[in-house]
DNA sequence: CGGGGCTCCTGTGCGC
DNA sequence: TGCGCACAGGAGCCCC
């Protein structure tokens, strides 16, 4: 339950953190009612426009089921109503009850609430047990949106989204056939309308797990190299749930306002280090704007 | 159609 | 010791 109890938090959710915070918002949250909205930022909200209209379409509403579309968080609500809420790179979902009490404008009634708080908090919803559901986003760029069910499954934000990497229907043979026919592969692995769900760390993972460098053009692969891509994105996607998503982007005790970008830069800072696999230095280049870190000796083809 | 660049944000870390 | 600026980065969007 770590994952979203209040005082702890992970940097840069990917498909395996989000897969984990789904698990565990599935053992707390299914069945509570949302009793009161808040909201500081309201520019997360980018659909319905306007807070009230947000607001009073989820107050009252059951969580009937919660699960994970590429790095979205999907709530189904009664009503036919779906709340998603994607975390980008700061975003943090917390569960808990703590206390908002530094700040003024947190209404008294709403109180009184447990330490600590989170001053990046900006959304919380109420719950019917007591408890809260809160959105912590020290940079701001999570969002949240509400839609009828229907609408979304038939639009085309949903439907651009690329297959799930982890399920079964992602064969070898699929993978072949949903990659372009051209550009570089960390590039295409970060890519969500080709694949869901692979960021900037699990995009590192995955090539230096294939011995892949990630500037490698996609139409000169053979297709034992493609394979070992293909293996390398299941096998560290699994890992990593089964982890907990803590064998890249560890937990971290939230403690106030230190800790939290040193955590987030953590994972990124692999550079200068040494490969595990050949003890060799790793190099640190960009890639399409993006840091990137791979072994020049292992990493060749 | 593709690829590159811009945008949103703010804590951090550097240069001077 | 202090000030100011460049930087990071998911993903949508714009433009050529």
């Amino acid at each position: 339950m770590a994952s979203i109890s209040g005082i702890y938090s992970r940097c840069m959710p990917e498909l395996p953190e989000v897969e984990t915070i789904v698990r565990d918002l599935n053992k707390v949250v299914l069945g509570r009612k949302i009793e009161d909205v808040w909201c500081d930022w309201r520019k997360s909200i980018k659909r319905p426009s306007g807070f009230s209209v947000f607001s009073r379409a989820v107050e009252g509403k059951q969580i009937e089921r919660v699960w994970r579309r590429a790095k979205n968080i999907i709530f189904e609500l009664s009503g036919g109503k779906i709340l998603l809420i994607h975390q980008k790179m700061t975003g943090h979902l917390l569960y808990g009850a703590w206390s908002m009490k530094h700040k003024a404008w947190m209404p008294k009634e709403k109180g009184p609430l447990e330490e600590p708080a989170n001053r990046f908090i900006h959304l919380i919803f109420w719950l019917d047990n007591g408890k809260q559901l809160a959105l912590s986003d020290l940079r701001k760029f999570a969002k949240v949106e509400l839609w009828d069910k229907k609408e979304f499954l038939s639009s085309t934000e949903f439907k651009s989204w690329g297959p799930e990497p982890l399920e079964k229907s992602f064969t070898f043979e699929k993978f072949k056939k949903i990659l372009p026919a051209r550009g570089k592969i960390k590039q295409i692995l970060m890519n969500p309308q080709i694949i869901a769900g692979i960021g900037n760390i699990y995009a590192d993972e995955i090539l230096w797990e294939a011995k892949v460098h990630p500037l490698c053009l996609v139409n000169q692969f053979s297709g034992y190299q493609l394979k070992r891509i293909y293996l390398s994105i299941k096998k560290v996607l699994t890992k990593a749930i089964k982890l907990g998503g803590t064998s890249i982007s560890d937990f971290r005790k939230l403690s106030g306002e230190k800790g939290l970008f040193g955590e987030t830069r953590k994972a990124y800072r692999r550079e200068k280090e040494k490969c595990h696999r050949c003890k060799s230095v790793i190099k640190r280049i960009k890639i399409g704007g993006r840091g990137t870190c791979f072994c020049p000796v292992c990493q060749r083809i």
